[in-house]
DNA sequence: GTTAGCACTCGGTAGAATTGACTGCTAACA
DNA sequence: TGTTAGCAGTCAATTCTACCGAGTGCTAAC
């Protein structure tokens, strides 16, 4: 599924001196404010330090010249690059989500009802409107779950229904339409092999189909290798997009709004953008880091979803680089966190 | 959930002598080919007219006075009002599709295959790469449908899955979450006892259920309630929209591309605008005739889907005012038109 | 190592002047 | 009466200019 390969950030030999440190803070928390560059005497002004903005262009210049900001042109301040965001990310951050927040997402789970799909669906609303960024929910496949149920519905003589019910609790059905005409008897008893045959395996167990040449063994065939036909991963997995016109909001410029959309379109890309960066262990992919080029311009935090220690999906956040990371990271794990309690936990289950 | 009416387009007395005709015409094509507002020599030299840009300029006034064309400053050409689209879409557009494009999408209903839901999916992607504009694909609701089986399936103690099949192929899942614990046995024999008394029946239908007090009889009371408890029309239809990316193409404006970005987040709201929109016997709401407020500057064009001369959902397209009509009503209706006939024919089937 | 001071750069803005695409009106014309 | 050429007037858009100011790099002094 790794489409392509997540660069992963250069972590060592990258220490910064604490004025250094404490500079490119100042120019990454005051550009995320206010979209601008950002000037020596800003940050003179602003952060704890007490140094002329003499010192701090002097010191400017170095941080420029190691790769950690960049200057849009030769008489404007600086903005971070996504290295500088990086270090930020990494070392210059702090605090945690807001009580109020905190509050909000309680009581989200405690109150919400209904099937798996409709609290995922819901999860992705509340992390956009937490954050006012675009979320990805995505939820896991049930390829290692455990068949509970196979059933054979007749609809008419050539079309039938397979309805598989999963140990997770997912319900997948797939259409079966034999050239032959089957009676709903032959179904029925087709109906019943397979779940003979199936229950209790999961997609991965290859199973011993009937070899004989009757409409009912022809059934459980076809069934069998619909069933097992699906993508060892992938398949079956779903995804949420919650806000999607925070993109509107978030983003400058009609084009990047539009190719961020186009992106979004493809679920499947998505998936694999946030399957790759969980694999890396991270927690946040900045700029050309995941190294799709349409998305350079682009920050997405990810947390991971588990069931009991299985991973079971995901949260996303898509924002601009200079997004909000403190607060939009704490509300991804939150909700990470709460959505792995709700599914493991005692509240009703889907 | 007819939440808003439609503005019954005022069809009577509004005929415009040839002349007027022409020159509306002119001006509602160039416009859309332009986006800019049309003048009256521009006007004077497009038409099959013979007379000087002095007598469109005074026809132009008339036209104007009576509603249909609009002036944004006194020193620019003349741009279509609502009125103007509406008599350009009712009298003066001809062609239909074109053979390609007619082809594109035979091929495509020759080649679709998979459950309902992926048919629908891609029949929007297919649309919004046709026409260039956003789409929407609803799916009929199986409030009519009938029940073709009901299984009560044990996840543990306190968790049971109900999973109904329905006569249109589709497959709706629900949770049980008692708060006593049942049997697999009393599971199993609840399923039995539901598939009895709700097949061939459908939602509307009343059924009398058992009055005892036993595990089993909970569990079948609570399992129909939950069936029945879906809201009669609306619950389980499903929405697919298609290239949304396509707003940030289409519209201008950063803002309008949130608004619209932000209404088809509302999936049941863009249900109940079309629905309402069908019912006026429409097939395309231009400006403000769909009463919606913040669509006031798109038209949703629309074209039913049937099976067996049975509503089943709808295809819509939605682009800004100045759309191209004859193109896109002309895919609305082939699209549909062959969808109807995919899902009523002998093609496979979800 | 730090700082004040200074010359320089360059994007953004505000205003003025200009352009040009229109219109509406009027008077002449068929 | 309907049509047209001609003309004065309007107004958004464009171009140009001048200027401002935020911010830099450099240097000399502390």
């Amino acid at each position: 599924m790794a489409r392509r390969v997540v660069r992963k950030p250069t972590k060592v030999l990258m220490d910064l001196d604490a004025r250094k440190a404490t500079i490119l803070k100042a120019v990454v928390v005051e550009h995320i404010d206010t979209a601008q560059p950002v000037g020596s005497s800003a940050v003179a002004a602003s952060a704890d330090l007490d140094v002329s903005s003499a010192t701090v262009r002097s010191e400017m210049v170095a941080l420029e010249r190691e790769g950690y900001l960049a200057q849009p042109h030769t008489s404007a301040g600086r903005i971070p690059t996504d290295k500088g965001y990086r270090y930020f990310v990494d070392h210059l951050q702090s605090g945690v989500l807001g009580a109020v927040q905190q509050q909000q997402v309680k009581e989200f789970f405690a109150s919400v009802r209904g099937e798996v799909e409709e609290v995922l669906e819901q999860t992705s609303t509340l992390l956009s409107q937490m954050t006012s960024y675009t979320s990805v929910v995505v939820g896991a496949s049930h390829a290692h779950a455990t068949i509970l149920s196979v059933q054979l519905v007749n609809l008419d003589a050539h079309h039938h229904l397979l309805v598989t019910v999963f140990s997770d609790g997912s319900v997948v059905k797939h259409s079966l339409t034999p050239s032959y005409a089957a009676t709903p008897k032959e179904v029925m008893e087709a109906s019943r092999q397979l779940n003979a045959l199936l229950i209790n395996t999961s997609l991965a167990t290859r199973v011993q189909v009937p070899s004989r040449r009757d409409h009912e063994a022809d059934l459980v065939r076809e069934a069998v290798s619909i069933l097992h036909a699906q993508q060892p991963v992938m398949e079956g997995e779903q995804v949420f997009i919650g806000g999607s016109s925070r993109v509107a909001e978030v983003f400058d410029g009609v084009e990047t709004v539009r190719q961020v959309l186009a992106i979004l379109e493809q679920e499947l890309l998505v998936v694999s953008l946030v399957q790759d960066i969980l694999d890396q262990g991270l927690s946040v992919a900045i700029g050309s880091e995941h190294g799709f080029e349409p998305l350079a311009t682009c920050a997405l935090i990810v947390a991971p979803v588990t069931i009991d220690g299985v991973p079971a999906g995901a949260v996303g956040l898509l924002g601009p680089t200079r997004m909000k990371y403190r607060e939009a990271m704490a509300a991804a794990e939150v909700v990470s966190a709460r959505l792995s309690r709700h599914f493991a936990g005692a509240d009703d289950r889907g």
